[in-house]
DNA sequence: CAAGTTCTCCTACAGGTGTAATCCTACACC
DNA sequence: GGTGTAGGATTACACCTGTAGGAGAACTTG
């Protein structure tokens, strides 16, 4: 049971990187963080390393440095968090959700398009039967 | 500019059940949240403070009673949730979210017909300008 | 072998959340 | 006017996150 991932946003950040990557080292994700963020790499280290603690990620050790990888897949993060929040706030009402991005003013034409596409998509994948 | 108001589970109880009633005292809220919860007054009552501390709700003082409101509305709440979880998780790709949506598990028929009918609705609105 | 370098681990601290006991004060009632 | 009482304010603590300095181990190099 992949329980309750909550991740915020810096941890995200770290997390994406291994997705991206496969493998990385606290001096690859430094390196990948550093400027925009400007962080020591003893804090990536400690955040690695209560990442590990909370099972999210793994380390393996290669001469002498660990080299990190993501024990949950990108859309297992998703889901979790997008599920959180849709009961949060909608009590898990999904076309609630959907009803609220549509009404949003941050939704452009042409992603109204590309909705409405998935959605043909989606209609027709399920009549196909699983 | 209502800056990022991420709530908690719990602050969404609170402050939900401000929006319902328009105003509330700690009692009421204890009565409202205890049954479920088990929680002390006291901690509804810090908690109240610390909310209104960051802007989130406001009292007035009604014979010693502090009466409690919200002063975010649930749109915006919700606007500012999701809009952060789009960016988080998503790059801001708000069609990648809702294709993440048709495609989890938790998405009934029903809703598929509910979502497909918004869409029309929006799309018309947008047609009929503004 | 000694000295420098490089990493991880330990420790620490501020600020937020959940949780609540207790303190203090102001009002009501004899 | 003294005393109870109700209810906010204060204080406390555990745990999480972001942040990082410094300790110690191990490897490199002269």
């Amino acid at each position: 049971m992949p329980k309750t991932h909550q991740l915020t946003e810096l941890q995200l950040a770290i997390v994406r990187l291994l997705w991206e990557r496969g493998e990385a080292t606290v001096a690859d994700i430094w390196e990948a963080l550093h400027p925009e963020r400007g962080l020591a790499q003893s804090t990536l280290a400690t955040l690695l390393s209560r990442l590990e603690r909370r099972g999210v990620v793994a380390h393996r050790t290669e001469s002498r440095q660990f080299v990190y990888s993501a024990l949950i897949t990108e859309s297992e993060a998703r889901h979790s968090m997008v599920s959180e929040l849709t009961e949060r706030l909608f009590e898990g009402d999904v076309p609630a959700l959907v009803s609220h991005l549509l009404t949003a003013q941050d939704v452009s034409p042409g992603d109204l398009k590309r909705i409405r596409a998935m959605l043909e998509d989606a209609s027709v994948k399920r009549k196909a039967g699983k």
